[in-house]
DNA sequence: TGAAATGTTGGGGCG
DNA sequence: ACGCCCCAACATTTC
């Protein structure tokens, strides 16, 4: 008689460095793979239009290594709490393993559910494999949260080094007969109609054998000049490894392991900080999607919303050149540059007055790396409301960041050639107003 | 992980 | 040779 472990995967669409599915293999019972997709009922954010599409290839890629495996891989979909302990029953499993996550309404519903299986006498384990360091382990000197990155970051890298990376299965053991599945077409996570992915398709290919790839390219070609040509959008010189974070093909502490081992990534590796202190910060304030982490914000005059504007905004016709070349660049490929992704969100905030939030709710939808805590931190970071955030004064001009990081104009014309050229606001004017209106929300405080 | 305004300095043209 | 002016170039302050 089996009691079969089940390894229930979330953000961790990987074999390797993965330890509830090595805690699962360590307890020699035959292994359940499965993913929920969960209905809304939970009062989890559904992903956007473009991580659908991501997750969907993610997924198809996992069941196929999971299945070459020799192990089962299901897909089931319902409200999370339900289907599991459902699964529970019906496969008899004796445990249940997973990697933690850390956004809220996550947090509620895996203790919830940890607890209803412990009561039925079901193994529960959790374990750490999506940040380097769990958010309750980093505290200030008098027992707070950081709430500014670099002591943050420094206090990260005095505590113990992150953990080696485990090693991929070569084998997986299923039950005999493998449980019901979904069909992965069924859940429709695909565009239809219309079909706008096309550009996601020659961009991208999800899984994590494709991510092990670009980690290596990366750290070969691109780690060694990273300081400087990181800022230019049109160089390359980025890691393109956010999705593969957002969706766990790639495990952060393989990411640390392999470029600890190289010069110069310092630079690199506090980037990843940032990461982690956008996590730490979502733990600590589940609602940064929503409410300005810095009170003071929430008396912002933001004026009555401008539809037009933020239709051009999103549509990438602004007319100033970088902001529509980042826009164009982010409906293609769900993927934007750094360094543009700085300058079309302080053209919304600060050149449109559009509340951070709209901009926020744009980037959901159209990256395929937006997850619950960085997008949120970044967009409050740029609207000077969030954790050790660009103080509100600090305005983009758009027109000076392309001359400064884009002097050749390579990215300008390989994304926005034929934008329009008639600015909507003009840039100087809508400065003074944006400093204005930041005067006001001082004023009222 | 700003930009613009304002201040300072120093070289060169010129009377 | 000198003072004056202009203005780049850089530094500092302010938003």
């Amino acid at each position: 008689m089996t009691s079969p472990s089940i390894v229930w995967f979330r953000d961790d669409l990987r074999l390797a460095d993965n330890p509830a599915l090595r805690a699962a293999i360590d307890r020699e019972e035959p292994i359940i793979a499965v993913y929920v997709l969960d209905d809304g009922s939970s009062g989890l954010r559904m992903p956007g239009g473009a991580a659908r599409w991501w997750l969907h290839h993610s997924l198809a890629s996992l069941r196929e290594r999971v299945t070459e495996r020799g192990g089962v891989f299901l897909l089931r979909q319902g409200p999370t709490a339900a289907v599991i302990s459902e699964l529970v029953a019906e496969t008899r499993a004796g445990a249940v393993f997973w990697n933690r996550r850390y956004g809220g309404p996550e947090r509620e519903l895996d203790t919830g559910i940890k607890a209803a299986l412990r009561q039925r006498g079901v193994e529960v384990r959790s374990f750490a494999g999506s940040l380097l360091f769990e958010p309750w382990t980093v505290r200030t000197g008098s027992d707070t949260h950081f709430s500014v990155f670099t002591p943050f970051w420094r206090a990260c890298l005095a505590l113990p080094a992150p953990r080696d990376p485990l090693p991929e299965p070569r084998e997986l053991h299923g039950p005999r007969t493998a449980p019901a599945s979904d069909d992965l077409d069924d859940w429709q996570l695909l565009p239809t109609a219309p079909d706008w992915a096309g550009g996601l398709r020659e961009t991208w290919e999800p899984g994590e054998p494709a991510a092990r790839v670009r980690l290596r390219e990366f750290l070969e070609e691109d780690l060694p000049h990273y300081d400087t040509a990181r800022d230019e959008p049109a160089a390359g010189a980025t890691s393109l490894l956010s999705p593969r974070l957002r969706w766990g093909e790639l495990s952060p502490f393989t990411l640390w392991h392999d470029a600890t081992r190289q010069e110069g990534a310092g630079r690199f590796l506090s980037e990843i900080g940032w990461r982690e202190f956008a996590w730490h910060t979502l733990f600590h304030f589940p609602q940064l999607a929503t409410r300005n982490l810095r009170r003071e914000f929430d008396a912002f005059p933001w004026p009555r919303l401008k539809p037009t504007r933020l239709a051009a905004w999103q549509r990438g016709e602004t007319g100033i050149p970088l902001v529509d070349a980042g826009m164009r660049e982010l409906w293609h490929t769900g993927f934007m540059h750094n360094r543009v992704r700085m300058v079309t969100a302080s053209f919304l905030i600060k050149n449109l007055l559009i509340d951070w939030r709209r901009g926020e709710e744009w980037f959901w939808d159209t990256l395929v790396d937006a997850d619950d805590a960085s997008n949120p931190f970044n967009w409050q970071w740029v609207a000077g409301s969030g954790a050790d955030a660009a103080t509100y004064f600090r305005v983009f001009n758009p027109e000076l960041q392309a001359k400064k990081f884009d002097r050749d104009g390579h990215y300008v014309s390989e994304w926005a050639r034929d934008a329009p050229t008639e600015p909507i606001v003009d840039l100087g004017e809508t400065r003074k107003a944006a400093l204005a209106a930041y005067e006001t929300m001082r004023r009222a405080r």
